[in-house]
DNA sequence: ATGCTGTTGAAAGTCTATTGCAATAAAGAG
DNA sequence: CTCTTTATTGCAATAGACTTTCAACAGCAT
């Protein structure tokens, strides 16, 4: 797994130890095709037979959030739920993080856009009222290719 | 009061009620300068003498909502907090509602941003990845005006 | 191998939001 | 203006997501 060594470095920078809930939890996200919940991490890794307790889960996301590997969005619906994403860098200038979040409201599916043009536009937009951008989160709703189709 | 009758007659047209914990939850947001959560409503509204369920609270939101008097917006931090603002028309083409929001980390204020143009870029860049884009949410971080300086 | 200290798991506790149901009151009819 | 219908409110209980506390455990540096 390259992205295991990758996420274990970047711990290990951040003087975090290596465990093996954490192990289990970034080689879950790793493999996983989409945002998944804490809820979601956990059951899935009890049903290969990985014992997790909830809590532990809610930690080492705040962990892998800190060090920069994962970020949150909000999911599907207005409902308030949590879910979690591995990270790739967008290549912006500035701000932080970026979060371009497709979101199609018939399958559920959750893709993310790589789009390096909007962070500067937001920043100029922002700055007519007076307002310093440092991050950005965004969300789009719609129908994504196979739906529309 | 402007806006309460013109929240009045949306309200009637949609076919609901006009009620009195209604008429205190549009004034009391009509008067609000940033967003309200629900709790933070119904505090207020009982610190001015009227009484009001949480649950009612929560009702309205959904109703307000639903008339497109007001929308939701994720408040400070990454806690996730359901607050409330009231809505005035973005102008864009299409996409059903647009929230636009500016989150000032230091002092918390949240101020909603004018910016027709971001709604048509998004929209060609979700294209190009077979996205039909219906609505948008963004949440912009950063230091305001006041803070800034 | 040993010890210090970060980390885990289990239980209990918060905080936000929802559901069921009886009591209440808004709106239309007469 | 009074009656009748039915949406709406309030209360209590419940659900769901996340946090706090603390004892037991396990990295990792020496
Ligand atoms: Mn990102
Ligand atoms: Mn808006
Ligand atoms: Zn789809
Ligand atoms: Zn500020």
């Amino acid at each position: 797994m390259a992205y295991r060594a990758h996420a274990e470095a970047r711990l290990k920078e951040a003087g975090f130890r290596i465990t093996t809930p954490r192990r289990r939890v970034i080689d879950l996200l790793a493999e996983a095709v989409g945002p998944v919940s804490a809820y979601e991490m956990r059951d899935q890794l009890e049903a290969r037979g990985e014992r997790i307790d909830i809590v532990s889960v809610y930690r080492i996301i705040g962990c892998l959030e800190q060090t920069g590997l994962v970020h949150r969005i909000l999911s599907t619906g207005k409902v308030h739920r949590c879910v979690i994403e591995a990270h790739e860098p967008c290549g912006l200038p500035q701000p932080d993080h970026c979060h371009h979040s497709l979101i199609c409201r018939t399958c559920g599916r959750i893709e993310e856009m790589h789009c390096p043009d909007i962070g500067s536009l937001l920043a100029r937009a922002a700055a007519t009222l007076g307002f310093a951008l440092e991050s950005h989160r965004l969300e789009l709703g719609g129908l994504c290719k196979r739906c529309a189709a």
